[in-house]
DNA sequence: ACAAAAGTGTTGTTACTACACCCATGG
DNA sequence: CCATGGGTGTAGTAACAACACTTTTGT
């Protein structure tokens, strides 16, 4: 393994390097959907597409660091609840004019926050993309997949809800997020049994046709934790 | 959002771009342990400590291409069942010479083969690591980790398990992959009702000892299938 | 016959879903 | 007092773990 790896022990970084982006798919619930952030392309290719935020990585940087920093000047956006890394998208056809790669995150902001994005960035449904840009639809429906999983196995749902809300709201966070009906009694149990939530002790004034007000609720943490690490195949007690 | 992104609609790279390695966490249980495919380093930096393999990225390849490129040249490994992303790792300060980001794959090589790897490259147990080079311990416990995860709810063990295995076989497989205690019966079981073994209809010789000759099985696809994908907070029927 | 290894049957448990029913509020 | 929405109680169930027991081989 002569002139091999990490990190390559040649000591040249022999071929001419691809460029490296970093994107982020964010979504948040909104008008009871889950909606990501995208950006209209005002220039050729793919001018009038949409595309994922981002930008391109700087010296001394990590690449988390480097999401951060364009969400924050590029659109503005700092509320970011969680941000994961998602993947390295590499194909050499991906950008029609040079080689680059992208790194994606995966962001997610809590529902009712309304950040001040630029004129040419909107919400978008995830069910119903416009069109997009590079292959920006694909990570995004990565990422619809990360999220869709993780929310069932662990206590990531602090990320899209609120501060405090009722297990009602709670219950059509995770419907736009699933996609699928979910039952808010049940929903309650499965995240009390595990600790993920917990009741604040006030209670919601009820709206103006009437009804029982509801309790309202909290996460316990806001960091990721995984709450059912081990679906089966569990080890012995 | 002037700019912007996709990957950045600047149309000029800006910055003096990373360069970009291509690494394997090549998993094989061997002795009954998880082991990983490691290569002594010759020169500096990290002299003598041991690395992943791989190397960069050439002109038109993609990150996969490019990592069973590396593999099948410079250890000669072609057996590799399953191969995934696993992530990038980008702390500007991973490499002491250069800026350079690595992305990493997961491989896994069933149990039994034995590839002709060169003399610098050896086989250690993941539970008692050698000095490592640069963050590569890092990168292969977080290969562990995801192999782990996805054992209990997919049928990965495929990608570990020869082509046809008994079932005490199977669970030396699993063992030695999550590292606690299997019951061979309760794993049949398992793996049977969800349809990702099946009997090959053939038996095995019972040993020198004696005992009853066990039933040969065999995974009904080579293709990773997620079997488990809800473990809770599953849709209405 | 006996030890060894593999396989089966059975019981208990957990963590869910589904659904009926009860509670608190506004009009 | 009734409609509306929230909450609780209870039964049913799927998917496990644990363990006793049976089967099939070699010596």
């Amino acid at each position: 393994m002569s002139e091999c790896t990490t990190t390559a022990s040649a000591d040249q970084p022999s071929a001419p390097a691809p460029s490296h982006g970093v994107l982020a798919v964010v979504f948040q619930v909104r008008d009871g959907e889950l909606q990501t952030l995208l950006w209209e392309r005002g220039r050729e290719p793919y001018r009038g597409a949409w595309s994922l935020a981002g930008g391109s990585l700087a010296p001394d940087e990590t690449l988390e660091a480097s999401i951060l920093r364009h969400l924050a000047t590029k659109v503005d956006l700092r509320d970011v609840a969680h941000l994961e890394q998602l993947g390295t998208w590499s194909d050499p056809g991906r950008h029609p004019e040079r080689w680059e790669l992208a790194t994606a995150y995966l962001g997610l902001v809590p529902l009712g926050i309304d950040p001040r994005v630029p004129p040419d960035t909107g919400w978008h449904s995830v069910d119903e993309l416009p069109v997009t840009a590079f292959d920006h639809g694909s990570i995004v429906l990565a990422g619809r997949e990360r999220l869709r999983g993780k929310l069932s196995y662990s206590n990531l749902g602090f990320a899209l809800a609120p501060e405090t809300f009722t297990l009602a709201e709670l219950r059509d966070v995770y419907e736009a997020a699933l996609g699928y009906d979910v039952s808010a009694t049940n929903l309650k149990r499965v995240l009390l049994r595990r600790g993920a939530i917990e009741p604040t002790g006030k209670r919601r004034a009820s709206g103006p046709t009437g009804g029982r007000p509801a309790e309202a609720f909290r996460f316990r943490t806001r960091q990721l934790e995984v709450t059912d690490p081990f679906a089966v195949l569990r080890p012995p007690a």
